[in-house]
DNA sequence: ACATTTATGGACCAAGTAGTCCAGAACCTG
DNA sequence: CAGGTTCTGGACTACTTGGTCCATAAATGT
């Protein structure tokens, strides 16, 4: 009976997301959004509601499709440790070259998590699910005897989660390969 | 033989800096600042040139000073284990109360490193910086025989530059201290 | 083909943006 | 106190911001 959408709701919300991950919040304006999804503005405050709507709207997204990538890598793999690593490593490659942007969930938190907390509580899920499919991982690999038992499951889940962050930082600003591995050089000598 | 400035421009550069410490580089509009510094727009054209021009200037800033600190505690300790242990229950500390605004270079990094050549190089400068004091301490640590010597000190500095980062950005979005603590305590254990 | 429902483009708005400029107040030296 | 110099407040500009609104275009079920 009615007109259908002509964009892909799930289509233009990765594009948004693409352009806030580029720019930040509050440096991508309506303009670049709306450029960068290829909708008009109408089209935008009808099918979003506002900017601040449609930013939530890419962290879930995110927490939903990126980070689940990471998340299933861990949980499903047979060998633990050797997931871990994996994961390590794609965050170096992923760092050292092209834009360079980092993670979009550690560049909310940063820019907007300690002054909205809406967007603090969806970064904080994000973050909350990565450091359960690192415990699911360190317990795995501790029960099959491939990581040391010195430290908790959870104690070492957080220890990854963290220095995860810690490296995505630490390249945003100098992307020396040779340095980031010098740290997860470290960070898996931990496991033992 | 002319009037004299009626502010301290090393006054106003630091309260510049909390603003933008507080709200981001994009997010802090000129109104804010002038307002935050307590001077007119004449005066802040005037003394830093732009928004820019200031913006690097309080990154400067900092280096000189709120990081000098740490680099001193790590660098002049008589017990450098105990120096980087009290460096990191600074960093909990800092986290989990107040504003939690994090590390005023860790949200230049994440904000403006990645398009802003000027202060990647300043927040370079100052990682550096951070860096080469944690090497020093760690070193001394070994020849002390605190620090245990499976990893030379160049990698464990980094590790430890990079947890400190990693830390501040885990603490502004969930500061939970008893998490903060798990993740200090395997940091510190790495040391021996 | 028609009527109905909905998406769309673009005009429009008020407020805020960084930055410029100047008249006059304020200070120091002599 | 006077003269020269510099600082300062605020008016001003040109532009961008997020957001609203409506007339028009387009697709559907009947």
């Amino acid at each position: 009976m009615a007109r259908p959408r002509e964009f892909d709701t799930d289509d233009v919300l990765e594009k948004a997301m693409q352009a806030f991950w580029s720019g930040g919040y509050a440096a991508t304006s309506l303009a670049d959004l709306t450029s960068a999804m290829g909708i008009s503005k109408s089209s935008f405050y009808e099918t979003f509601g506002s900017k601040h709507e449609l930013f939530l709207a890419t962290i879930e997204r995110y927490g939903e499709t990126a980070a689940e990538r990471t998340v299933g890598v861990l949980e499903n793999s047979i060998w633990a440790k050797g997931a871990i690593a994996t994961v390590f490593e794609y965050v170096i490659d992923a760092a050292s070259e092209g834009e360079r942007r980092g993670c979009f969930i550690n560049n909310c938190a940063v820019e907007s998590a300690s002054h909205d907390a809406d967007v603090a509580s969806r970064v904080v899920n994000c973050m909350t699910r990565l450091e359960a499919a690192f415990e699911s991982a360190v317990s795995r690999g501790q029960e099959a005897g491939d990581i040391a038992t010195d430290h908790d499951p959870k104690a070492l889940a957080r220890f990854l989660t963290c220095n995860m962050q810690g490296l995505i930082s630490t390249a945003k600003a100098n992307p020396d390969k040779e340095k980031l591995n010098d740290i997860v050089r470290v960070v898996l000598a931990v496991l033992g």
